[in-house]
DNA sequence: GGAAACTAATTCAGCATCGAACTATTTGCA
DNA sequence: TGCAAATAGTTCGATGCTGAATTAGTTTCC
């Protein structure tokens, strides 16, 4: 029935049985979070191991967070880097291998000629189709344990928290 | 009512209606956990920001895996960093730092002598001492949207998860 | 209309991490 | 027993990331 964290949250419970700052149920959701994503993270970079050098793991994040973005498919740098979780000096290079590739375009915007629109390119799409499916696989697997109805329950309470953090 | 996650995940919906291997409950919930992560993450970056650059939060995060490992206060350097999810190589670098501050020390086990046992030094639980608390606020503030109950919930409904994943 | 403040992207130096190679030690097994 | 395989930790070269500085363009507001 344990899993692990209940014995490292029991552990650290006792440690700190005097010190009422101190919530078990806080401590395990956030660890088991942490190990949940962490599975899928190795799960992930297992696939790409064995695959073409020239299209990393690291690739093929860059190339997500374009396809995924609300306009789908143009994007900014720092849009980008926002969605990645990198700085824009990071997405910058990410790009240019891109790019490099032939992946997505950098196009400066009309409009406002500070930004540049990056763009995914038919080699960029089916590049992504190519990888896509094997991923949502993986997601799907790590949560296998859960059914439709629990699966939604996990949402409702994720997405209480989310809307706490005000984002 | 909606998070952003939601709007994410509408529209993935959309683009994948004749695809039956899209699973939107799945995506949602992995990304919640990403983002409410990652909000911990950057909240923890600001917080040591502005503090000791000779005590970075990496080097908090390091101590802390040694803090809470099952045999308190002794650990080798694979066991550190499996926890902390970095390469051993990476493990040995950070440890140098360690020792050189002062907060913990390297023993060559005399049982297994390929083997090296880290512990922390009087000054090392001190200034863990000094940060843990605040982190742990800065966790329970990120989940704060939840009562006891759903935090029972949560947990139930990850362990499930994590159980499955064999960890 | 023009200066100051702001914003976007990039470049660059410093540094942390990775994977591979290497050393030392222990384990497995023939 | 003895030799091959496995394991623990470290070193090392290559690479990606960060934060700060730079360049270029836009907005604000008097």
């Amino acid at each position: 029935m344990g899993d692990g964290v209940d014995q490292h949250v029991a552990r650290w419970s006792a440690f700190w049985q005097d010190q009422p700052a101190f919530a078990p149920e806080v401590e395990g959701a956030l660890v088991r979070m942490k190990h949940i994503l962490r599975w899928i993270a190795r799960a992930d970079a297992t696939a790409f191991a064995a695959g073409d050098p020239d299209f990393t793991l690291q690739d093929y994040k860059t190339l997500h967070v374009l396809m995924v973005q609300p306009w789908p498919t143009e994007a900014t740098p720092a849009q980008l880097a926002e969605a990645a979780n990198v700085t824009r000096a990071a997405m910058t290079s990410r790009l240019d291998r891109l790019v490099a590739a032939g992946l997505v375009t950098r196009q400066g915007d009309e409009v406002d000629r500070r930004r540049v629109l990056v763009r995914p390119t038919p080699e960029g799409r089916e590049m992504w189709n190519r990888y896509i499916f094997e991923g949502i696989a993986r997601d799907q697997e790590a949560l296998k344990a859960l059914s439709e109805d629990e699966l939604t329950q996990l949402n409702t309470l994720l997405r209480k928290v989310l809307t706490s953090l005000g984002e």
